[in-house]
DNA sequence: TGCTAAATCTCGAAC
DNA sequence: GTTCGAGGTTTAGCA
């Protein structure tokens, strides 16, 4: 940890942090020039510039969530000492692209091997609302019984596709957020692709936890249905799902 | 900048740094936890913690490009001090979500106000392609006439619009990066709308910097042509029609 | 405010 | 390696 170092000593800290792949935090006054997928620049200004351990890189301006510039991980880097610049060169290969970051001041430089072994879940996501519904059809509709999930049709994939207690059939569109007019148009899509390739009737429902302003008016529009789907409890026999291998026999 | 503080020093120096709406840095070991849109859980494990000026908050492993967790900007803070943990809470209103960080030891703390007016620049956007387009059409074919931008059409939105020096429609689909066969797809469909249309023969031209792998092959089965774009001049020209003004004339 | 399309999108899985 | 779709996508531009 260094306050308000000489461009030298960030050149010989920094170097040294980067050959035993340490995570680098630089607080700096820094320029920064863009070439590769397209190209960018951004004048002189204070950023935090972060270089983690596998060769990613971040400039971050004081504001907003998303990095200004950035390079993904197993970056190349090299280093140039001049009088009034230290710069950083972070080089990928595929696809070629380069991100130089001038430093003309550094007020702090961090670096540490950090610890992390830390499991990350997300607790609901589609393909565990499709093995729900595989475990426990009525979750959707009693007496469902589903035939297909992710069914390549000319549109688009139909998340989940099966029949009816009447023997209709059901195409079902799979939201883990609230639906949007798109989600419901989408859905549409595939109700009115199989109606013209069976020429029967079809069933259209839109499965998700809840709508957004204008779905429900959309639905009833089309002729659709909404079905409320409880996260919880999708979550839980998803998991469950997890537990008795049901993914195997989707294989 | 503090190395090794207590969490009752976290929790005074995070309190004020907040207050005064500092950019802070904090590199330490914590558990998170999101819940709103979705829900995720992290265990324990030394990350760094970045809380912006305007309230964003992004949670960093020691690897990958994207934060792990996060919170966008205009996020509301509430800390809490216990025995054994600090916890920050970043809450949103809408959508409703929060994010609960909970540190057990915080490695450095850093905070400060970071001075940056430098100017962002993206060297060509589609916009710009389609203002130089406008200033010289002859970029695309010779003798072109464009007649709208931004068409919507039943399948989409047309980029450009025209026609060619015998008089034929020209459907042009402009991208600022290597375009892949789903470019080629948008493309055709729009072709295809207009041939219906128009019972005529429409040209459909696809413009970019060059094809990714499969795109060239799709192209000449579907009878479509690829115009290969030199970005740099696209710059040029739509710098100039920057100083001209050009898009007032398009308002 | 709400919707649509682009993004240096990123990321992961299937082919 | 490529392609395709999801994402707590985010972000910017308009109606």
């Amino acid at each position: 940890m260094l306050y308000k170092p000489t461009l030298q000593e960030v050149a010989d800290n920094l170097r040294h942090a980067l050959a035993q792949r340490k995570c680098i935090i630089i607080l700096g006054t820094c320029q920064v020039e863009y070439k590769g997928r397209t190209r960018s620049s951004l004048t002189s200004g204070e950023r935090i510039v972060l270089i983690k351990s596998d060769g990613a890189v971040l400039v971050h301006r004081p504001t907003g969530h998303e990095p200004v510039n950035w390079q993904p991980s197993n970056s190349i880097f090299r280093t140039y000492l001049s009088e009034s610049y230290f710069t950083l060169d972070a080089v990928r290969r595929e696809p070629p692209e380069s991100l130089m970051i001038k430093f003309t001041k550094v007020n702090a430089l961090t670096a540490a091997v950090l610890s992390d072994v830390g499991e990350f879940t997300l607790h609901v996501s589609e393909s565990e609302m499709r093995q729900a519904i595989i475990a426990e059809p009525t979750l959707l509709l009693s007496n469902f019984k589903p035939i297909s999930f992710e069914k390549k049709v000319e549109p688009g994939f139909i998340d989940v596709y099966g029949v009816d207690s009447e023997g209709r059939l059901v195409v079902v569109e799979l939201k883990r957020v609230r639906a949007s007019k798109s989600a419901v148009l989408q859905l549409s899509k595939y109700v009115n692709y199989l109606r013209a390739m069976t020429n029967g009737n079809v069933r259209g429902i839109l499965a998700a936890p809840g709508l957004l302003r204008g779905a429900h008016k959309l639905l009833a529009t089309l002729g659709l249905e909404f079905v409320q789907v409880d996260l919880e409890r999708f979550a839980r026999i998803a998991a469950s799902c997890k537990e008795m291998r049901i993914v195997d026999f989707l294989n």
